[in-house]
DNA sequence: CGAGCAGTTGATTTTTATCAAGTAGCGTGG
DNA sequence: CCACGCTACTTGATAAAAATCAACTGCTCG
């Protein structure tokens, strides 16, 4: 079996989307549908970093030099308005790849939010292999797909959802992204603070805070711990995610 | 020459991005480096369609059989929430793609603004020839990478930005979108209403119409018509679009 | 043990939504 | 050609949601 530093390790030589159940799907919407070949290319070029809880991966407006495939941890994308309002566009975990939207320039400030570990590529190199692989363009362009779809939902969270829809939505989403550490069934981890769950949904964290207050109060989720959640009723927080309160 | 359908007329057979001033950009991402033979192929899989006004292109939650390719009017793009709520997350005009988001289903309603044409496709056909082709692959993947970046500033409008600091971007954005129809330097045209401005901007009828009121009392822009903006101090707007208010 | 930071809770303010009442533009039909 | 009625838009008064300001709690780490 291949041993690649792009991936997670139990990752590595996997081929099919839903077979990896350990490491999360998205991975492999850029790997999973490679040959050995273009994954041992792509290894080539990977050169595996480590980064302590708030140090950046990529600062916005800068030229892009690197792209990352983020191994471990958690990942704060985000971009600020002059006066320092932050909006936060993403969390990235385990199997996320980060650049995909930018061009030249990166367009986000891109920072650890835990110790986390990224393979990173020179973004020429990446994009060389990427052009004389038809599979790996094929599968970048469905991950672009992928996220296109989620900053559609996003964006109609940001728009038209309530703090208790968007909480509820959060809570929701948030574990299929994070996959690489499945926590007990109806667990949710939160790595992030009050204040990025804030700028992630377009709120305060008093509001986060009092939201997620009265979430537990009804019954519909229990604070396990600052920074883990217990969802007690599934099917109610679903319904709240969709307005149907 | 080759007559492409799948084109606005006066595009077609150009190659060069920015020779093209008259029907603007985004055709070309998708088109503008492709071989002759390229754009034959695609061109033979290509069907012209009219819309009226307020007709559907797709619908949210259909299976995605067709693809399109708008080639003159407008079009919006939307999701709902159960309970009626709507966030427009994109106006297409000529030269914009649909369905670059989707998978097997349209996560999107799309529906013609006024009178339009554009281009279909059948989705299986036109992934074929996507996928048989690596610069027609690498036009889209460039195209989603454009979409995503301009979805990563809406989410930060949707969650950061005041509504007169929405109203600013959305009118220094809009032009360039919006590229068959050249108004007059600093003439910004309106094809949608203002329910459908607040709708993209996540605000209501009422603030948008007060917003505008008070941009024109502050000199910035003159409402030339119902449908028609002229920007009069365009320094202002931009500063005003990007908070330094 | 204490300082500092993240989080919670409470009081008040602000922004924007909602409700309500006009007004203007436009197409239709007399 | 004008009157009518429809729809989109504007404007005003009030209400609601969330932000802001402020105090306090509790955990973590020197």
């Amino acid at each position: 079996m291949i041993e690649l530093k792009s991936l997670p390790a139990d990752c590595a030589g996997r081929r099919s989307e839903s077979a990896c159940t350990s490491c999360g799907a998205r991975a492999f919407s850029v790997c999973g549908f490679l040959g050995p070949a273009d994954l041992a290319k792509l290894d080539a070029l990977a050169e595996t970093m480590t980064f302590a809880a708030g140090q950046p991966l990529a600062h916005e407006g800068e030229p892009a030099e690197f792209l990352f495939n983020v191994t471990s941890g958690s990942v704060r994308v985000y971009k600020l308005l002059p006066d320092g309002r932050r909006q936060i566009t993403g969390f990235l975990f385990a199997g996320d790849f980060l650049g995909l939207a930018g061009g030249d320039q990166h367009l986000f400030t891109a920072e650890a939010i835990e110790a986390s570990t990224a393979c990173r590529f020179r973004r020429a190199e990446y994009n060389a292999l990427v052009h004389a692989s038809p599979a790996l363009e094929r599968a970048l362009l469905d991950r672009a797909r992928h996220e296109l779809a989620a900053a559609q939902s996003q964006m109609l969270l940001l728009g038209r959802k309530t703090a208790q829809e968007r909480l509820a939505s959060f809570l929701l989403d948030l574990p299929s992204h994070d996959p690489l550490r499945p926590t007990a069934a109806g667990r949710v981890r939160l790595p992030m603070t009050r204040g990025e769950i804030a700028d992630y949904l377009g709120l305060t964290i008093e509001t986060v805070s009092r939201v997620l207050t009265k979430l537990k109060g009804q019954g519909v989720i229990r604070l396990v711990s600052l920074n883990e959640v217990s969802i007690e009723r599934p099917g109610r927080l679903r319904a709240i995610a969709e307005g149907e309160t």
